[in-house]
DNA sequence: CTGAAAGCGCTAACAT
DNA sequence: ATGTTAGCGCTTTCAG
């Protein structure tokens, strides 16, 4: 009787033995030729390649990763507040330049969401399993164990962002302080003083370190910061706008903004335009990130411009470094950030 | 001498074995109690499981996938014109249903951008390659020929949305026309007669068929469709934007828009209100999607509202099925969207 | 209820 | 240059 099975694989699929049969050759040979091992004489490779497009052989990734201990493959996992930042051009095209960065090392990205703890304990055991080579991590909050149990189990792991001034885990990171203070700098230097922020999520360290270029920029010029010109948001557009209309009612005589994200400087826009400002002959807006959603309406927008391209390679190599090596040490890139200038009079 | 070792895997990891030989029992039970099989005396099992928790034991997902023949994973692919929309809140919240529906199988979801042909090759090897047991494909495109490779290759596969009226490839999809319909019937019902719409990029069936619900809808109502008040747009809320303003441009008298996505209907309203209109009081707007993004600023629009939560179900079902039994028939899902009222005054 | 044994399909070291 | 062999760590009969 037909029993049922259980198996969720085809059945009949060729092996790298049957290849080797029709091929006249031996199992070796066959490994060598799919692996583009030098060593093969040129016409057994043929023999052999032909035999593998006649049966239409597909080398079997469990096996392969059984017997070569490795995945070729590597995990970017995202948790559930960066999902919901989803939509941020930052977060599209950190992806895209990590998955650019990673095309020639032949790995397989994959992307997990990690919202629930049984998710996180799902994707722990599937790292931890064997199945990724290592893991990236993005911005994470300062409470995320998840880089942690990584680390700890071994796992080559590399964090975009870190989650306090004193992290360990190798990550890369942008220079978000020194990008905050040239931002401010700037408005300055163009005559303005009356200077607001809108924070990101300050229980994130991006956020606190962009607040802390803010403010060390007004100390140099001599201007007390105060909490009241602060106003913080959760990085989304929305959050932007209520914390712009709420600094305008506090200080109706704004004339400039430095925004912890594009997003937000996009929703600060909005709050301005609302209340009848000009921008920027009113209000000079930057925002950090240097994206179109903030200049999607007129005014070009001077902005903070983060490398991403860099960001993603440097993530990439780090990651082959710990892959090559025994974790020996912790290893740090702090990325420069540069001020894209679009504002002639600010 | 010690030689350099090319595996990225950590030796010293502890196997079933050891955990057998640590428990005193043989390597079967050990498997039976990881897999939470019926059968194995009660103190045994504890007697494993204290093992396991003492060795800090993990299994081998390798060697799982290669004796069971399974992954316990499946992939949703994503191609580069997805990634394009990734800000999307369909998109995200498609993909949030699918995890959630994913979360009782125990099975990784595994998220994978497919951009160039080169990225499209790995990824058909990984996945031929039996690392996934399925493939999810979101809003393909009618030229893509991924859906057949893996389906040729005997991959358990279902598309979000059809390429063309006749797709065969299992897929779950929403009533697009019935939706279009509905909307443009509210529209008439609420007195408009001049409306207009915004189309999606019409090289994607699912645009199409908006498209069709609309002229439908005008047909029934004995108002000849021209094609003077279509305009196309790519999904985008740039595009969006543009096409309103032609349309406005070749119509000035619009007073109805049938927008074919929420993002493209939050362009169109930015377009109506650089225009001086007032929405929904000179021109009432509905868009398809039912998200916040349209919404953003005041007016609440009517959306015709498309069951995320269903339709990650249904995949999700869909899926299973295909992996359960052999592909011996195409499946498809059609479910049904909702007009969600929200202009009192149409 | 449990142990022993036979693979799963591949890589890599060792012969030749 | 190529064939042979010994595992990789697990699941799954099949005996007991």
């Amino acid at each position: 009787m037909g029993e049922v099975v259980m198996g969720r694989q085809r059945p009949g699929t060729p092996t790298l033995e049957e290849v080797a049969a029709r091929a006249g050759v031996g199992r070796g040979t066959v490994s060598r030729v799919i692996n583009n091992a030098a060593g093969v004489k040129d016409s057994t490779r043929r023999a052999v390649q032909r035999a593998i497009a006649e049966l239409g052989y597909v080398p079997n990734l469990a096996a392969r990763s059984l017997a070569g201990r490795r995945a070729d493959a590597v995990a970017l996992a995202m948790t559930e507040q960066d999902w919901r930042l989803f939509g941020e051009p930052f977060f599209a095209e950190t992806v895209r330049a990590v998955s650019d960065a990673l095309t020639d090392t032949g790995m397989q990205l994959l992307l997990t969401l990690v919202r629930t703890a049984a998710e996180r304990q799902r994707f722990v055991e599937y790292a931890r399993g064997g199945r990724v080579d290592g893991a990236l991590l993005m911005s994470v909050r300062a409470d995320d164990p998840l880089p942690d149990m990584l680390a700890e189990a071994g796992l080559p792991t590399v964090l975009l962002g870190r989650r306090s001034g004193d992290e360990c885990v190798t990550y890369v990171d942008a220079d978000n302080v020194g990008g905050a203070r040239a931002a401010v700098a700037h408005l300055l230097d163009g005559g303005r003083s009356r200077i607001a922020t809108i924070t990101g999520p300050l229980d994130m360290y991006v956020a606190q370190c962009r607040l802390r270029g803010y403010r060390e920029a007004l100390d140099r010029a001599g201007i007390r910061s105060r909490s009241s010109w602060e106003a913080e948001s959760d990085f989304t557009e929305e959050s932007g706008r209520r914390a712009m209309a709420e600094l305008l009612e506090r200080h109706p005589d704004i004339d400039g903004v430095f925004a912890a994200s594009d997003t937000t400087a996009a929703g600060a826009l909005a709050a301005l335009r609302a209340a009848g400002r000009r921008v920027p002959g009113d209000v000079a807006v930057i925002g950090f990130d240097d994206f179109p959603l903030a200049q999607r309406t007129d005014p070009r927008l001077t902005t903070v411009r983060q490398p991403l391209e860099e960001i993603g390679r440097a993530l990439v190599r780090l990651l082959l470094e710990e892959m090559e090596q025994p974790a020996v040490a912790w290893r740090h890139v702090i990325l420069r950030t540069e001020l894209v200038l679009r504002d002639s009079a600010p």
